[in-house]
DNA sequence: TGGGTCCTCAAAAACGTTTACGAAAATCCG
DNA sequence: CGGATTTTCGTAAACGTTTTTGAGGACCCA
């Protein structure tokens, strides 16, 4: 393990200066610096991070903080994985780490989060499955540890987000389905208080009012967000009294399971009932048929991620301190047959 | 911030015994001890990290390190975090945090871990993406940096590695082709040296060894681990001078675009070409018809990998150092209509 | 009660780095 | 050429923790 104390000697320098060569800072002969970093490429010299942190107070790393153990995040979607490497990788060029820090599912988030912050091993947190009423922001406004969420909540607060339009495509996916006839139209939200299913629901209300169409509570249907959740939700929709021509899904993981239980009643999606789903999440290109939705550049949504978290790092350094940066992420929508106008078999029967 | 200083004049003790009292180590007194958790519990004190670690010299993260910015890593297959995420559970049990290193594709490896382990920040590394001829393994080895293996590969050396089963798949596909009355079997490997595709082909060759078939390298098809490395796969299937009957394919990825490319011919899975991927992902039960395959429990995996590490650091410590623990991961059979007998259409026109 | 032993704790060094401070050397100007 | 100024570098303290060392006190047995 070669360390700045052995640099130093093999340069016949003293610590000091070896350590102001390589940080870059003020004071030390160019011919000098050039020497030292030279040594300290030959030598693959790369300072330690404990001591750096230690004496900085920063240790250069970024926790991200995942929901473990909850059967979503095991399901079959890349969305974390995916937007975590692109962020990983941007994270990089700033010289920043990623910690992946698994908050489970039974654990108190805010014990877990002051656990996390008292380590000290982290600079900045980025928060997931952000709850409409949040106590971890608060908590962590409190204890003055940077912090970024995916997903907006409506905790209010300085802090910046970033969230995807959850309301605006909820409220483009209405305007589509009553372009094509429909007029009753379902809406599966998660069984669980995540903020995005607010702005879903919001959407969704604002594309009923600007559609003239009537708000019926009967209509929003909550499942389990899982292949079993799907399921479940295409029984309360055959089922219901007001038999619904259309279903917009919040959570795209119980598409399959939708799916599936419209097959085992002779029914396809598209034909039989319009299908919409928040994301078109790859798995859904593969049903038939495909499932229609909206996509979105996962990479840049972790490019954008890690610009942000950085930003939060240089802001704290008192580099630069404008207000937060708060960001609706757009999506771009995906056309399938499992949009079509109002089924001819369950429509044409639909006052049974 | 509240560190061991402020615990220790809280309590009117010195600071080395609050440390011993919190670490349990001998010297002690019992109630003393009690007193100081209880206080370590009032104020939320939890040691400091970059202190531990500078003094101890280990930080208690393991490194997990992937290859980024690859297209297969960003596709639709959730195989990485759902390992991770069960890993991460696991590890923390151990005491221990994971920090995600991105190794870009464009990068040399060798360097990107000759800078991991100089910057001290992590104390055991798991590799992925193994080659069959792994330079990165003999450096780590010389580095005295404990790590382990996600993928066997060739180099030889005493290090732990799990693997799932590759060769035994491979040689029970062609069996159950076989016994369906398979008698041409094309196998699609991927394109890049990786150590598993060697593993499959030489399970391929055992099993066309097992039921007395010859075997020709013209069956043997490379391809992109991709969507379009599928669809390509499918034109190479079907234009093929021998017309094989079936296909064994590595990279679960490429099911999807070798179904499309079916497709586009009037042609489907099971029906027309017996398709068997190596791993059943989600996404291949969303296929129509669902793609054959094997499955594992990922989660499973996770702990495996995790209990794994925390091996390889406590044999480290001299606690118990026993051999490397090296283990093929079974998986289990999916049954699917996309394995069928010689099909119909092209089985009956195969001569042509 | 005195000497020895064990138990308990305080003080200080060490981990590797950064940085404030001060000293030495070099440069400049009159 | 001498003093003032700037440039360049070495010294040492500090970050929070663990652990070694040694000292002090309590207890036991003779």
């Amino acid at each position: 393990m070669t360390g700045i104390r052995q640099l130093a000697d093999h340069l016949e320098l003293s610590i000091g200066t070896v350590s102001r060569a390589l940080n870059g800072r003020p004071g030390v002969h160019p011919a000098t610096r050039e020497r030292v970093l030279q040594a300290a490429r030959e030598l693959g010299y790369v300072a330690n991070q404990s001591g750096r942190s230690l004496r900085r107070g920063q240790t250069n790393t970024v926790g991200f903080v995942v929901e473990s153990g909850h059967p979503s995040n095991l399901g079959g979607d890349n969305f974390q994985f995916a937007t975590i490497d692109a962020m990983n990788l941007r994270l990089a060029e700033h010289g920043l780490d990623l910690a992946i820090l698994p908050c489970h599912s039974a654990d108190d988030p805010i014990s877990f989060l002051a656990r996390t912050v008292a380590r000290g091993v982290v600079d900045a947190l980025v928060l997931t499955a952000t709850r409409q009423q949040d106590k971890r922001i608060a908590f962590l406004t409190r204890s003055r540890m940077p912090f970024l969420t995916l997903g907006r909540s409506a905790t209010p607060g300085d802090y910046p987000w970033i969230d995807l339009d959850f309301f605006g495509v909820a409220q483009d996916s209405v305007a589509r389905l009553v372009a094509l006839g429909h007029r009753r139209i379902a809406l599966a939200l998660p069984n669980r208080d995540v903020a995005l299913a607010h702005h879903y629901l919001d959407g969704y209300r604002a594309g009923l009012a600007a559609a003239d169409l009537p708000f019926s509570s009967d209509l929003v249907l909550r499942v389990d967000s899982s292949e079993e959740g799907g399921v479940a939700l295409g029984g309360l929709i055959l089922d219901h009294p007001a038999a619904p021509t259309a279903v917009m899904v919040c959570s795209e993981v119980t598409v399959p399971g939708l799916y599936n239980h419209l097959a085992s009643r002779g029914l396809t999606a598209g034909r039989d009932l319009a299908v919409i789903a928040f994301r078109q999440s790859p798995p859904l290109r593969f049903l038939s048929p495909p499932a229609a939705g909206y996509d979105l550049s996962l990479r840049d949504l972790g490019h954008e991620l890690a610009d942000a978290v950085a930003d939060l790092l240089a802001a704290r350094q008192g580099h630069l301190s404008e207000r937060p940066r708060t960001r609706i992420w757009p999506m771009t929508f995906c056309d399938s047959p499992s949009l079509a106008p109002p089924g001819r078999k369950r429509g044409s029967s639909s006052s049974s």
